[in-house]
DNA sequence: ATGTCTTTGTGAACGCGTGCACAAAGATGG
DNA sequence: CCATCTTTGTGCACGCGTTCACAAAGACAT
């Protein structure tokens, strides 16, 4: 196609900023959609708007990748898949486990997500024994005695932990020490790990009081604007203030 | 209790850094844990551990609510769940709605998270006019074409998408033209909305690419301490260069 | 009342990420 | 072969967030 593979073997790789990582596989999927339609190049602008980010930022972050892209034209659409992918590590098979097949667990494993991009949930892991041995998206459920052999068997680094609060901590205790190395955290608690174990967290609960935060602040702003005045003391009081201390549930799980 | 309650009214609302109130709903949870042991202060030190944070960014990001505190002593754990509560609009009720009530919208309404602090289930929405009337999570499901009634009747402004990714962006348009203004997205997608409404993403998807990379760097990391040589390029060459170009799964849905 | 000791609150320095704006590169047409 | 035009790649400046380090504040004992 295109023309000069500078092909710049990037031994960049380390030295890829923190918040690059987080965006490529937005590009990959905005470069896969291009790519199922045989979109040949594009230009970072069509790119860009295309993942939702600034096109001089998307320059610059591919810019860590290498030089790939060819000025007057675009990139590659097919090339750049490949790359980032490469990059991604995604080019490799991930074996997953995911332990705790509640609602969420099972969610996740029947994820369309998971299987594709080369993530392969290599099993699913419960300590309750009914669950045993039920097939859930189409694999049984193992239980959580044989977890340590599980990870093993199957080469896993990276884990899953779909667990109430109160047992993510010791899973992921197990997890480590049987040798995962990465693990996805849902449960609603902050994991203490080794160094060189990477954590991520998904918490849907704090997403939405960080909404709400910002809910409050729009609504505050409007009343604000409507009567004129103070700007957010008087706009907060509309429900809060009644109750001036401590006066409200103090108990919940999350 | 404590002491001298300085009791500032935080005109400060307006100002408080992204990222500080991204961790508050953290220190509001171990803040809550401590309130259920009946623990009466805590230093910044330790909530700080609790927290999984730093103790410095931790008092940086309290002194942005206002003075609470006691010098000498910490932070009375009642007043401060109270402040931070209240701060993040968690002392009125926020009615939320799901739309797409599949897997992983299923274990949204089953999470325990979101009906505690605040938030309301207030509806289900599914386009599936085999799940209308069907009951999860002890609530019926309604379809989607009573989205913009539901939405004005319950007062909603908080909207969560867990539909497919290709119908995410059209039933975001409908909730925001109901008059939603803060969208919760699970859909693998980059959802437009005009201003003033604000949309987080959660995506498992990126979450786990982000992990393989890592996973990935370790690995490389590893096999190139152990054979001496080139950093990167030669560990990455793993699986990946003996296909040179474009010769990997271009199609998935991811 | 005074001194000591603990812990907060914050000024200042630093580093990372973002966005602008432009020079260099290369395609394309004559 | 040269001119023009498009688009990349990046130097630079700016702003946000993090961390350090310390002075001020207050509790507590004597």
């Amino acid at each position: 196609m295109a023309t000069g593979r500078t092909h710049r073997p990037a031994t960049r790789s380390r030295g890829i900023p923190e918040a690059t990582v987080a965006r490529l596989p937005l590009y990959l999927r905005a470069l896969t959609a291009l790519s199922e339609r045989s979109v040949p190049t594009v230009s970072s602008e069509e790119l860009a708007a295309a993942a939702g980010v600034n096109s001089a930022k998307l320059r610059k972050d591919f810019s860590y990748l290498g030089s790939y892209g060819t000025r007057g034209v675009g990139y590659d659409v097919e090339y750049l898949v490949y790359q980032i992918s490469r990059e991604l590590g995604l080019t490799q098979d991930w074996p997953v486990v995911i332990v705790g097949i509640g609602n969420l667990g099972a969610a996740l494993a029947n994820y369309g997500g998971f299987a594709s991009r080369g993530f392969r949930v290599a099993a699913l892991i419960d300590a309750d024994p009914a669950m045993a041995g039920k097939p859930v998206a189409g694999i049984p459920v193992q239980h959580s005695d044989d977890l340590e052999k599980i990870i093993q068997d199957n080469g896993v680094s990276i884990g899953v932990i779909a667990t109430p609060a109160g047992a993510a901590q010791q899973v992921c205790d197990r997890l480590v020490a049987a040798g995962v190395t990465s693990i996805l955290n849902f449960a609603p608690t902050v994991l203490s790990v080794p160094d060189g174990v990477d954590v991520r967290k998904v918490d849907l609960s704090i997403e939405l009081q960080i909404l709400a935060f910002h809910e409050q602040r729009k609504a505050g702003e409007e009343a604000a604007a409507s009567d004129g005045g103070v700007p957010a003391a008087a706009a907060r009081s509309d429900s809060a203030d009644q109750g001036p201390d401590g006066d409200m549930p103090a108990v919940m799980p999350a």
